[in-house]
DNA sequence: ATCATTTGACCATG
DNA sequence: CATGGTCAAATGAT
C-alpha cells in the first residue's frame, strides 16, 4: 500500500510540477501582446494539471469516506425550494425546543482576505451572493465591530446561509469573513457568472485606466466588499465536526463543472477560485507575528465546500475550532511584487489577484 | 411604498 | 453574569 502512496504522490508531484511550469509560462504570457488564445490555452492545462492532481487526491486520501467527490454532478434544482438541512424550517419556531440545541450541523469557515483599496481594485466586490445585513455588534477586545448577514432569500427560499464580517485588529485592511452554513438557493450558479464577470472587469480595468471609483470612507467598503472568494484569502474551517474519526481533510470539489452548458468563463473562474481556495488553505505561509497563539498547524485540510454544491459535506458535532488557523494576514511583504517563486512549497502565494491586476 | 440597514433589546450559551 | 448572536422597530435609501 505504500507503494500505492507513493505512485499518487508521484503523479501529485507531477501534475503539480507541470501546473507551476505552466503557471509559468502563463505569467510570461501576461504581456497585453500576448495573445489571448495562448493565455486561455495555458489556463486551461493548469486547470486540468490540477484537476488531475486534485483527483488523485481525492482516490488517494479517504477511500472510507461516506461518499467521493461526484456530489456535483446532482442539480442544484434538487434542492431549490427546499433546503436539504434545513429539516423542520426551524426558522419561524425559533422560540420552539430550544431542549435540543443542536448545534446547527451548519459548516463554518472563515476566510481572510485583504482590501487593496489603494489600486482601486479591491472595489466593492461581492462574492456573488446578496446578504442582508440583520445585525452589528462590538465584539469585546476587538477594535471593530464584527456585521452579521444573512442570505437575503432566506425568506423566499430558506436560503440558511450567513456571514460574519470584521475587520482585522492588525491590518484593517483585512477583513474575516466567517461563512456559516451553505447556500441552499439558487444564486448558487450565478457566483460563477459573477466572478467570472467580476475578473473580466479587471482584466478590463487594467488595460485601460482605473478610475479612482471608490475612495476610501473608511467604514464604507466593510459592508460591501466582504467576501470575493478569490481574494487574497485564506480558508479557515472552523467546525468540521470531526468528533468520529476522520471526517477531516475533506475535499469535495467539483472536478466537473456543474452545468456543462456554458463551459467558458464559468469553468475558469470557478476553477480558479477553487484551486486559490485549496492553495490558501494548504499554506502554512506566513504565520503572522500578530498571532499570538503559539503554534499554527501547518497542513489545514482543504474544505472545499464550493458555496452550495457540495453539501455532502456532514458536520457532526464538535469543536474543531482551532484546528485549523491559517496564516491571519498577508504580511506586508513584498508578495505585492509578485513574488511568484512558484515553488513547489507550501508557501505557495497563490492569489489570482496578482495575476489580473 | 418597498426594501435594506441601523441599533438597542432580547435570548442562548458558557 | 458576560459575551456573542439574533430580532425587530426605527430609520434611511431608492
Amino acid at each position: 500500500m505504500e507503494k500505492t502512496i507513493h505512485w499518487e504522490s508521484k503523479t501529485l508531484l507531477s501534475e503539480l510540477n507541470q501546473g507551476k511550469e505552466l503557471a509559468k509560462q502563463l505569467m510570461n504570457h501576461l504581456h497585453p501582446s500576448s495573445s489571448h488564445e495562448t493565455r486561455e490555452f495555458l489556463v486551461e492545462k493548469i486547470l486540468s494539471s490540477y484537476e488531475k492532481a486534485l483527483s488523485s487526491l481525492n482516490w488517494g486520501a479517504h477511500v472510507g469516506e461516506p461518499k467521493p467527490s461526484s456530489n456535483l454532478l446532482e442539480s442544484p434544482s434538487s434542492f431549490a425550494n427546499g433546503s436539504p438541512w434545513s429539516e423542520g424550517s426551524d426558522q419561524d419556531s425559533k422560540h420552539k425546543d430550544v431542549s435540543k440545541k443542536r448545534k446547527t450541523l451548519m459548516p463554518r469557515w472563515t476566510e481572510q482576505m485583504k482590501v487593496r483599496s489603494g489600486t482601486g481594485l479591491e472595489g466593492p466586490l461581492g462574492d456573488g451572493y446578496s446578504w442582508r445585513k440583520y445585525g452589528q455588534k462590538d465584539i469585546l477586545g476587538a477594535n471593530f465591530p464584527r456585521s452579521y448577514y444573512r442570505c437575503s432569500h432566506r425568506h423566499g427560499q430558506g436560503c440558511l446561509a450567513t456571514k460574519q464580517v470584521q475587520k482585522s485588529e492588525e491590518d484593517p485592511t483585512i477583513f474575516e469573513v466567517t461563512y456559516k452554513g451553505r447556500h441552499t438557493c439558487s444564486q448558487a450558479s450565478r457566483l460563477n457568472m459573477a466572478a467570472a464577470t467580476v475578473i473580466e472587469e479587471r482584466l478590463k480595468e487594467k488595460k485601460s485606466h482605473f478610475h479612482p471609483q471608490q475612495r476610501q470612507h473608511e467604514e464604507k467598503p466593510l459592508e460591501e466588499i466582504v467576501s470575493m472568494p478569490g481574494a487574497g484569502l485564506m480558508v479557515k474551517t472552523e467546525d468540521l465536526d470531526t468528533r468520529e474519526d476522520d471526517v477531516f481533510p475533506y475535499f469535495s470539489f467539483p472536478t466537473t463543472p456543474i452545468g456543462s452548458e456554458n463551459v467558458d468563463n464559468n469553468i475558469f473562474s470557478e476553477a480558479i477560485l477553487e484551486s486559490n481556495f485549496c492553495m490558501g488553505s494548504l499554506s502554512p505561509t506566513f504565520i503572522s507575528p500578530a498571532t499570538s497563539d503559539s503554534n499554527m498547524f501547518s497542513l489545514s485540510p482543504c474544505h472545499m465546500n464550493s458555496y452550495g454544491l457540495g453539501h455532502n459535506v456532514q458536520t457532526s458535532e464538535s469543536d474543531l475550532t482551532d484546528i485549523i488557523s491559517a496564516p491571519t494576514s498577508v504580511p506586508n511583504s513584498p508578495i505585492g511584487n509578485l513574488d511568484l517563486s512558484l515553488d513547489l512549497d507550501p508557501d505557495f502565494p497563490f492569489d489570482i489577484r496578482e495575476f489580473f491586476s
